[in-house]
DNA sequence: CCTCACTAGTTATGAGCTATAACTAATTGC
DNA sequence: GCAATTAGTTATAGCTCATAACTAGTGAGG
């Protein structure tokens, strides 16, 4: 017979009204693939930030930080910092722009390239890793889906 | 003649690379929804987290803290603070465990019964626009995609 | 029954991401 | 030319997450 006064102590912890929430299971999977992608680029001295910092550097040669900013939805001020990281590890260069003597251009160096190509390699690894389980046609499904609540979003 | 020396600097910076990852998606739009989620709960006086607490401590009466640690996929550590901050609002109170002098049960007042349930209401306003334009057997899918990703996560 | 490993809850701390305000210098619009 | 705006920066603060270390209580084996 068991007592009804005791406390929920195993595994039968209800988390439905939760579960209906988009937002609930976007935190929890997002958590995860956090936790992994973290571990994965931390051997090649980025985080998710600056490994997407560089990404877009090294794709978009003589990029502005402010148009970069605004690429990634970061405030400016807080990309200072990750610039600055790069900048420091040798794999990104601040060079005065030509015609705005306020501005910059972003470009990696050869080095800063050859880490990205590196940290991609293990990044695509880590993508399959997350995804294995996963129908091809859902993550299609997933990935627009996620841009169509990334744009709702972002107009309110 | 457009200069091919300038900078980018308009809204065509590309991203191609990194659209391709559903962490990188995944992380956009959380960014979003959480932004939304953050402004709907303010007024009730509750964050992302302890929303969560409240409700799983509600959903299920007598909840021992470490039950519901595991349940969030959060370190007891950090519970504590939330717990703190829901039982000083008056919210949530912490009994010893008849069973256990080490454990306590957790209980939701009248009061943060309340509260929990207005905070629903707006948190399901909040869902409904950041899904409304998305087809339901999409939301389906993606509910369910996130749960597989998040178990895949959790098995590394 | 006594020791020892383990568990529950807690405290303290640090790192990382995000947001905001305030500042300098340069540009642009009127 | 002057005002408003923009680019980059510095400083700061709040929230989340992770870890270590501690106290107190439990439980299993000798």
């Amino acid at each position: 017979m068991r007592e009804t006064t005791g406390e929920q102590v195993g595994t039968n912890v209800s988390d439905t009204a939760l579960r209906g929430f988009v937002g609930y299971n976007m935190k929890r999977a997002f958590n995860a693939v956090q936790a992994d992608l973290t571990r994965t680029l931390a051997p090649h001295g980025l985080r998710m930030i600056t490994y997407s910092v560089l990404a877009l550097v090294v794709e978009n040669p003589r990029l502005r930080p402010s148009a970069l900013a605004k690429a990634l939805t970061v405030e400016r001020a807080n990309l200072v910092v990750y610039v600055d990281q790069l900048e420091q590890a040798g794999w990104v260069t601040r060079t005065p722009s030509s015609t705005d003597r306020r501005a910059y251009a972003l470009q990696a160096t050869l080095e800063g390239q050859q880490v990205y190509a590196r940290a991609m390699a293990a990044v695509r690894d880590h993508d399959q890793r997350m995804l294995g389980a996963l129908d091809p046609s859902d993550v299609a499904v997933v990935n627009k889906a996620l841009a169509t609540i990334e744009a709702q979003g972002r107009s309110l």
